[in-house]
DNA sequence: TTGTGAAAGTTATAACTTTCACAAGCGAAT
DNA sequence: ATTCGCTTGTGAAAGTTATAACTTTCACAA
């Protein structure tokens, strides 16, 4: 794999992605080459972005008979830092926050949730899967001990800004924010990503329209 | 409004849910003019790219003063197909599922759950919000009868494949596929729209790599 | 050893996107 | 009415991405 860091799009992180789905399940299936048509199908691409996007990364095939499917799952992950195990908390542990907490991929994107937390007295000290819930006010304490760098935030609308200005940027460096609250891409030095699930309705709603000019 | 429909690549599409949700929001504060450099801070876009797809669409501001915020909510939404209400069903009335009918903006995209299904009997009956849960051996007879046209799909990973292949194409024309099974983007005519939930993660990861580099 | 088929790797180009910079125009104030 | 500040709208240039077409290389079999 090039060692060098070029600028890579978040397009192209986003293929990598779903081409890093469709190998888990081919070779789930037993098999150990994949041709880059193959994935191309599955995916819904053309094949010739996908030898592209491999070949950019400097990951290689074997020509004439395809990609070794382990070796591109361990050189994707690398590229994506898939292979160090983050450790997360979970703030909020509603339907969504354990949905995600459950969700079969997240253990192969090798997050560990470690804590999550609530205000809710009902569930605080439940277990969702292996992850104790914990009441909220002792986050940051939590946060600084734990020296927490990745938040995931699934509280209401009317919590989220409280929670938001609250988190210590000396420890906290990426917010996964799936609230549908807007929050700027940096704030405090802390990197946000907005998940809008309303969003892929509405991309939905535009190709079914565009279906049926 | 332009009328004529040329082709809108889908991170245009995505923006526009981007301006959408930035629109509500501010509308929400009371005010009734918006800049495309207010548009642009919140969203982490260039007001350049803001103006260029508003006028693309032949939606226009007031030179000097801004947009005017209910305008253009309304042309959006009507690029996005969202002025009309889409009746949909989900399939799978468990965490992510629940979390879906419950997430906050999903009414304005005018989705409008008529009922859900699943298969554990102790939901059966039950209400999530407005929409009731009901059997899933009634789905196709419910499908038929609503001649719904789109699915939300939240089941597990096992049940997925054999419930994709059950639905009648004669009328669903959309699935929202949100369990971690990989389809094709089209199947038997029906546009598949797949979400991963871990894909957010791992694009956050290489986020989180690269700033540390 | 050599020939062949298949699929990877590469290159050139077309298509699309973003950005910049500035002209145009609105509205408020004088 | 005129000026001024402000923000939109846009044309051209730069940058980026996807695609098709082409070349190379591998593995296997004859």
């Amino acid at each position: 794999m090039k060692n060098f860091q070029e600028k890579i799009s978040e397009v192209v992180i986003r293929r990598l992605t779903d081409y890093l789905r469709c190998l888990n399940y081919v070779k789930q299936e037993g098999k150990t080459l994949i041709k880059s048509s193959n994935i191309s199908t599955k995916c819904g691409l053309k094949s010739s972005i996908i030898r592209k996007d491999l070949a950019r990364f400097g990951v290689y095939g074997i020509k004439g008979k395809g990609y070794d499917i382990d070796e591109l799952i361990k050189q994707i992950g690398k590229i994506l830092g898939l292979d160090k195990t983050k450790n997360v908390v979970l703030i909020g542990a509603g339907n969504l926050g354990t949905a995600i907490i459950k969700y079969p991929r997240i253990k192969n994107a090798n997050f560990n949730f470690i804590a999550a937390f609530d205000n809710n007295s009902d569930k605080i000290g439940k277990m969702i899967n292996d992850t104790q819930i914990y009441s909220i006010d002792k986050i940051n304490k939590f946060i600084k001990k734990n020296k927490i760098e990745i938040v995931l935030l699934t509280v209401p609308v009317s919590e989220t800004m409280k929670i938001v200005d609250s988190l210590d940027s000396k420890f906290v460096k990426g917010i996964l924010n799936f609230t549908s609250v807007i929050l700027p891409p940096k704030k405090n030095n802390i990197f946000i990503h907005n998940i809008d699930l309303a969003k892929e309705l509405e991309v939905l709603s535009y190709c079914m329209k565009k279906c049926t000019l």
